[in-house]
DNA sequence: GTACAGGCAGTAT
DNA sequence: ATACTGCCTGTA
């Protein structure tokens, strides 16, 4: 196995439902609690689950010479040892991307917690309680009014929404995963609340598309000082749609297969740069 | 009081 | 295609 460092990935920001109790880690993982210490334990027992969630079936040799192309990467491979994607439950990392737009990491846990609290099924894991995540089917039957209780302002409505297209079957994760980058990101787009960015997370961390790369204000940054010679775009912070697209074409021709590792990587680094530790 | 935070949809041009 | 706007909510 490779070296690969747990806790820097679950402070990466790519998860939201992690926390930490004496020298444990716990996070919430859809229907399952995960616990990382300096072993791996879930609750209820589900077996070598960290494989899954830490992608540790990743050929991470191969993965690290094929972004390693780009001399940047390169360099943020050797500052941020054991950074890794993690595999999200389907379900839980749609719900919780919807609520990611427009908002802050501080601000998107609370309202996770407070769905998960409301919501979910109480796990006891070393004594302690935690809280399943809601499926879609339960969210569906919850008002907006009360989505917004748990603080989703504005965003309670997509959730009804996206909740509401899985459990009518025109949102079917299990296809999603199986289908081309592409095909899965235009089912996605149909969806009211989901956009570009949301598919893209969406698609890198929980649907197996690891050429997917989220643009969000931090990765524009990025594209605009650092990489301006690859797109030829001149662009501030917020960017159009159709200057989303052709960023996107570009960033997964250039940086191919596991854009998305290299993403994370660029990331990561942006919001250490501005000191941002959530 | 105002500005801002890991977007998105709706409308007008 | 692009430009512009409003939107929940908590924090600084």
């Amino acid at each position: 196995m490779q070296h690969f460092n747990p806790e820097i990935s679950i402070n990466s920001g790519q998860v939201f439902l992690w926390e930490k109790h004496g020298d444990a880690w716990y996070g919430i993982h859809g229907q399952h609690v995960v616990k990382f210490s300096k072993t791996f334990q879930c609750f209820p027992e589900f077996k070598n689950i960290e494989n899954t969630i830490f992608r540790l079936d990743d050929d991470f040799a191969a993965i690290s010479s094929e972004i390693s192309k780009d001399p940047f990467v390169s360099g943020l491979l050797k500052s941020y040892p054991g950074l890794r994607l993690m595999r999200q439950d389907p379900e839980q990392c749609l719900f919780s991307f919807v609520c990611a737009s427009n908002t802050n990491i501080p601000m998107i846990r609370r309202m996770l917690y407070t769905l998960t609290r409301k919501f979910g099924k109480k796990i006891q894991a070393d004594g302690i309680d935690f809280f399943t995540f809601p499926t879609a089917f339960e969210l569906n039957k919850i008002s907006e009014a009360e989505l917004r209780q748990c603080g989703l302002g504005y965003r309670a409505k997509a959730v009804k929404a996206v909740a509401a297209s899985i459990v009518s079957g025109r949102l079917d994760t299990d296809y999603l995963a199986r289908a081309k980058y592409k095909d899965a990101k235009n089912e996605l787009l149909n969806v009211y609340g989901i956009g570009n960015k949301i598919a893209d997370c969406v698609l890198l961390f929980s649907l197996e598309k690891t050429e997917a790369f989220p643009i969000d204000v931090w990765i524009a940054r990025a594209l605009a000082s650092n990489y301006s010679w690859l797109h030829g775009i001149k662009m501030s912070d917020k960017i159009t749609a159709h200057q989303y697209d052709v960023l996107s074409e570009k960033v997964r021709d250039y940086f191919g297969k596991y854009a998305g590792y290299a993403q994370q990587y660029i990331y990561y680094h942006m919001r250490q740069e501005a000191g941002k530790k959530w």
